[in-house]
DNA sequence: CACAATTTAATTGTGTACAATTGAATTGTC
DNA sequence: GACAATTCAATTGTACACAATTAAATTGTG
């Protein structure tokens, strides 16, 4: 990988750009883009679970019960636009969360296909208990207000670049 | 939620800043930095699945393979460490690749509780058709190489913070 | 040396993710 | 109004994640 190196004068960055992406560092972990998303979600989720686990969620759960308390009540088919997340991912979890008391499931009387999912009393009630966690987490990942709003914005255009086709 | 919002003028922006903390719209999902780095990610690992699809590689099996082909061989103990995963998710996923046929594992003669884990030859063929994948998911993601290495520290930054105590 | 504490991988059990299939309900088209 | 195509949720099967436990090997200490 050295065959270039010896001609290489500081205006040829862009070459050099061009033979890192193709280079052996090209596939070395700590490079890759997709593995820092991957670790820094995890450790995001790992943050959550001490405050989840008090009230009896767990993260997946918790992003449930942030649709439902903004909205009230939805669909299978709406939380699994709003999450991404397929009924084979959300069928299971709204059982537990039903088991859990914290949901409601009935089929709806104008489409029999559509699932409605409704917070209980106890759901709702939760959300008290819920309130201080953003806060909580804010604190720890040691940004401010316009970073988090930053990075969150430059998520979710990634996100969206990704998904599309 | 409207008690203090009658006072407020323009250099009140940090009181907003509180409120809006404490408020209404701190569990909206979409302010959640959180559910921003979990849908990129799981959008980031869905963009890569077509191409290890054709490698036979799961993402996590991928992420192995990248430390392998970059130390030439490690134990478990130190995926887990380079991939922050623990023995309850390696173990079963290195099976699955030695099953494979693209590692080894075998125990330590100097210390029998260590399982070193080696590329084999089929595994170290697979590199050179991986080569590829970095520079195709560079494309995917809609930036350039400064805004990527911006992002990827960022990420780093934020999995650090997350992750000490 | 004895043996308690530690380190390392594997196992067990729970809960996601997601592809693929199934089956029921609805919609579009003739 | 039949009926093919579509929509929706659930189910099945595979593969992570991760907490908790287990068991073997090693290290540290008196």
């Amino acid at each position: 990988m050295t065959w270039l190196c010896r001609r290489l004068r500081p205006h040829h960055m862009k070459a050099m750009a061009i033979k890192k992406s193709l280079g052996a560092d090209a596939l070395k972990l700590d490079n890759q883009l997709c593995f820092a998303l991957y670790a820094a979600s995890r450790a995001m989720t790992a943050a959550y679970r001490p405050l989840l686990d008090a009230l009896g969620l767990t993260y997946p759960q918790y992003l449930v019960m942030l649709v439902l308390w903004e909205t009230g009540g939805s669909t299978v088919k709406d939380l699994g636009v709003a999450l991404r997340l397929d009924s084979g991912t959300l069928s299971p979890l709204l059982k537990r969360l039903e088991a859990l008391g914290f949901v409601a499931r009935r089929r709806s009387a104008d489409d029999e296909r559509v699932v409605e999912v409704v917070p209980t009393e106890a759901g709702t009630a939760l959300k008290q208990r819920a309130l201080s966690i953003p806060h909580e987490l804010a604190c720890r990942v040691g940004l401010n207000e316009r970073d988090i709003a930053a990075l969150r914005a430059e998520l979710h255009r990634l996100e969206n670049t990704l998904s599309m086709s």
